[in-house]
DNA sequence: CATGAATGAGTCTTCATTCAT
DNA sequence: AATGAATGAAGACTCATTCAT
């Protein structure tokens, strides 16, 4: 019942809730009262803040694809498979380090509509991946115009990488077992063996 | 000589019909009558053949973990990474042949609870994955002891190659523009020259 | 939690349940789950046979203007004059017929919707007015064709009629002291006195 | 010297802009902050003048009541069915003058509580028309003593005038395309040529 | 076996009202 | 006085599940 000031603080502290309970619960059977609870705040202040609970799951895409992006610019410089390499790990870093918004993932791929067309969606997943997808293939014909790409290299390739990482996320989501760090390294190991010349 | 179709067919079309809607819809958004309707049948008809509404999504990842240890049977003769080519191609055909059976997978992930320990569930793709990790890293020493595979390959390895194909999958389902069959081939192609001497 | 067979039947029961519920206590306040108590059965039944709480309003308006409509077709012969004072009459019986019936109209009018152009509601009480003003001005017309009207009497006379019914209804279901069958002569008296040559 | 303006004036201003919202959404769907947005003013304020959402109801119908009271003394001298006549229009034009106050009658008419006995209400909606019915009949009882009557007259005949006025108020409101102004003489005249000798 | 009417627990969401600032 | 953030009671509506027919 303080009567708060900072908009955006509160804001960002119902979401860091919302994550949290979401990762516990899963989205399906996260409610609304539980994120306030979370919060420490009554369940209509979640409404002064969100329009909906879906609003809460959107928002925690938003902070990821946010993440994801800024990923695709701090890649330094040096050649440029071994920018790919920092790159992959990087992702993977971010992942590990975020595990509870890693695991909301879970519940924005499943909530991601069968998109026939085009049509933006607040969970534009199929964005943020097509965005990593296009850095990688940046990265790769930088490599190949150095020749130190061996031939036949694509955009798939860069589809696979794409996939190794999010797959090992995946991997690790539904088995915290499996080290996610520790596979980072090897996940750029393969990934850049498997296109150098 | 039971009337129409015995028990297990039945159910069988029952199962065929929840995996369509909860393609379509999603599980969260996909309501037993929505099931029954696709079947063909009357509410009340499902639940002589499934417990409860969970119980179909257990029953579709049945079918996926049968096909998906199917796979690991069916590899064939021939040097070890090209059986694992073989094994990669396979899982990416098998996925990309049963695209509503992938699509639900979105859903089993995202029911997959928190497994801090061990603690078998209905839904154990923790377990699925583990068991392709084993098959994968079962090859990879077959190839070292042949020594075709570079120095520092172990099961991280196998967990980077399993990634690939389900982080592949996993775009694909995101976004259906991605083309998964034609991915299966470039998987195969990164994960052995990733690995090999 | 009998299985009974008679839709029909069984939403009669509860739109007259409805009508009871929202005559006693408004429909502003009245909630779903007195409706339901009032008909004996459980809330989500009423759900079965209803889309929404404002569709129960419509189905009671929907009665209303029923019987409004069956008013106008029932006038019998005789001359014009006579057949008004018949269907002035009668509006005022049947509403006092239907005492809970007619409190809701309370809720129907102020549920109306400013009707800036056309745009046709479930609640068109325009329509019902407008209806009754047409079956009205021509019993004036008839009338006045047989020269017993005094002149300049058109269809803002019909207006009048069927608001001094209107008034009437509407004073004795804010002051339940007030006659109205008692009145319905008076308002066929002085309607008819107040066209008359 | 009060800040801008005196306690009264501000209530006065709310009160206005309640009118305004009511009459355009209705009082069931009109929040207390769309009062104050109307006002221009935070949604406590409110509170400061109104003790609560029902009471901004109550108020306008203050209003409404107090003016339909100054009608009955200002009808001025002449013959008692020219007041009459008098008074019919003047209703008719305050009305048409006020037309957000009229709407919001609607919303006065659909709160009116069942009055089994007598029980006073804020809202005593039956008092403003027995008043009226009262003037209406003193002005017919001294037609009646001028012998301009015909016989059998008696208050009866109060509620059909005061019912003619209402019930063309009700199908203004309920279809803005009748000309209420116009009626207002129509009105007079049917009910003054509807008891007179 | 099949049906689909009935149930009622479960949640989201709204919004009148309060009160710390 | 004015504000508007916070509250939480209230209620519409959904839908998994049951069970009488």
């Amino acid at each position: 019942m303080p009567k708060r000031t900072d908009r955006t603080a509160r804001r960002q502290e119902i979401l860091d809730a919302a994550v949290r309970v979401f990762a516990r619960k899963g989205f399906a059977t996260s409610r609304i009262e539980d994120v306030a609870a979370a919060a420490g705040i009554a369940k209509g202040t979640v409404y002064l803040y969100f329009d909906s609970r879906e609003a809460l799951l959107a928002a925690a895409f938003e902070d990821y694809a946010a993440r994801s992006a800024a990923l695709l610019t701090d890649l330094g410089a040096g050649p440029p498979l071994e920018r790919l390499a920092r790159l992959v790990r990087g992702a993977a870093e971010m992942l590990a380090a975020h595990p509870d918004h890693a695991r909301v993932l879970l519940d924005v791929w499943a909530s991601a509509p069968i998109r026939t067309q085009s049509a933006t969606s607040p969970l534009d997943m199929a964005r943020v991946y097509s965005d990593v997808r296009q850095a990688v293939t940046g990265l790769l014909r930088e490599a190949e115009a150095q020749g130190v790409l061996r031939p036949g290299v694509d955009e798939r390739h860069a589809a696979v990488i794409v996939g190794a990482i999010e797959g090992c996320l995946l991997q690790w989501l539904v088995d915290p077992r499996l080290p996610l760090t520790e596979l980072a390294d090897t996940i750029a190991d393969v990934c850049v063996a498997g296109v150098r010349a």
